[in-house]
DNA sequence: GGTTATTTGTGCGTATGTATG
DNA sequence: CCATACATACGCACAAATAAC
């Protein structure tokens, strides 16, 4: 034949429409087209369109109501990358109800790279904070923040107490602060980061690494984030 | 034991290297630690940390020197975004050779989604460009670019004769264009897009929609690009 | 320029888990 | 159930190239 298609056909139309999903082709709320017609575009059989959206369906994008059709439930979340970047913030102007739980808060000296990045000598303390962001209870993405400690007296128990990074910052005394770079890659999922974000291990993430400083442009924070590729979709305004 | 490590250790440590340099902890140049460090590091023998560092030479990362050590010879491709994308300045800013090969260009009408993202009438006429985006020699990314065909005259054309984006829009009156909006998830490879790519497939991409406008605010291009995500890294200045 | 310590390259032996027949 | 083959991983020893003194 032409190649081996390695992958199942209903896999690859599943992925199709996950795809169209999240390009806001279908919005949510949206009936898909009928399984007869989704047939035709595809050109396989209803049974293979039906095996797709079972899928769809167990992911919970998609809702079946026999009579009427299928109808997009979820799309991926929308985190608007800026100048100001506030995940409960981002996360509650899509709609969505934002929460973190935080798994570990490491103190240790920092690196000379690290130090680098967060303009403090080596050796200096580090706070790194491990964890997962949710949005209505799913899981979307793993964090591990890096914060200058010596700068910010206190930031360990702030963050402990406080859910948001910007109320743990206003306690050490850290008003404001804007994002000043962000880097972003996609890497897929390792055992460990796939069973905290309920993903198959080597799903594709969208890893990013981002500093902040404060208003007189000392770093305050340096993060690196794991997305879920397929939940999440960063968005970037021109203005920004 | 703990559980049951799926991946061979020398891939866990190889990812976990090649990470550093992508996060430019090894910058182009550096000498990794001796392969005796890295072992004692990982905790393993340093037969697994050569095995690691062989897939790492044979990707083109790093380069080995018997006596002198290990050292790294390229890291991901640098890609700003911001108000101003331009793929060949982007390229070339960061010292390497852009490249573009176009594999198809497609004239047809534009489905109502199509429309209204790009500000024309459903049914209105499209001209859409595939290809690879290449950096020195190797792709780094697939695009596949919508126009508007009766906003640019002879857009079509001017594709097939100019390598670049800005000069064929020159050709078509648009003197200058802007980066109205990203968007930005991650993909698993498509076996086509992993052939073209030289990836494997269900290797992590990232998958990014974007949509260009001319001086008036009027849309010019909406593109869809899929990076290679070990071989890309997007950057977005905080200042834009 | 020669000596020495460091570092990669090579070879062999052992053990384990997994897939195949 | 057993034999075989293969990939993974560890341990030890030594050769060869490099760099530093």
């Amino acid at each position: 034949m032409t190649g081996r298609p390695k992958t199942p056909l209903w896999q690859a139309i599943a992925r199709s429409l996950r795809g169209d999903i999240a390009d806001r082709i279908y919005e949510v709320g949206d009936k898909l087209p009928t399984e007869a017609q989704l047939a035709e575009r595809f050109g396989v059989n209803r049974h293979t369109v039906r095996h797709a959206i079972r899928a769809l369906a167990t992911e919970g994008l998609v809702r079946t109501r026999r009579g009427a059709g299928v109808f997009v439930t979820a799309a991926p979340t929308e985190y608007p990358i800026g100048k100001r970047v506030r995940f409960h913030q981002n996360i509650a102007a899509g709609g969505q109800a934002p929460q973190k739980r935080i798994f570990q808060i490491e103190e240790r000296p920092a690196t000379a790279s690290e130090g680098d990045t967060l303009m403090v000598s080596r050796g200096s303390q580090l706070c790194i904070c491990h964890g997962v962001s949710l949005a209505n209870g799913t899981p979307i993405a793993l964090f591990s923040s890096h914060f200058p400690a010596e700068r910010l007296p206190g930031i360990a128990a702030a963050l402990t107490e406080r859910t948001g990074v910007t109320e743990a910052f206003r306690l050490c005394g850290v008003s404001d602060y804007t994002r000043v770079s962000t880097r972003i890659s996609a890497r897929p999922a390792t055992a460990t980061q796939a069973l905290h974000l309920h993903l198959e291990e080597g799903a594709p993430l969208v890893y990013s690494t981002s500093l902040n400083a404060d208003g007189q442009g000392c770093p305050v924070e340096f993060g690196k984030t794991w997305f879920a590729g397929d939940r999440v979709t960063l968005t970037i305004d021109g203005a920004v």
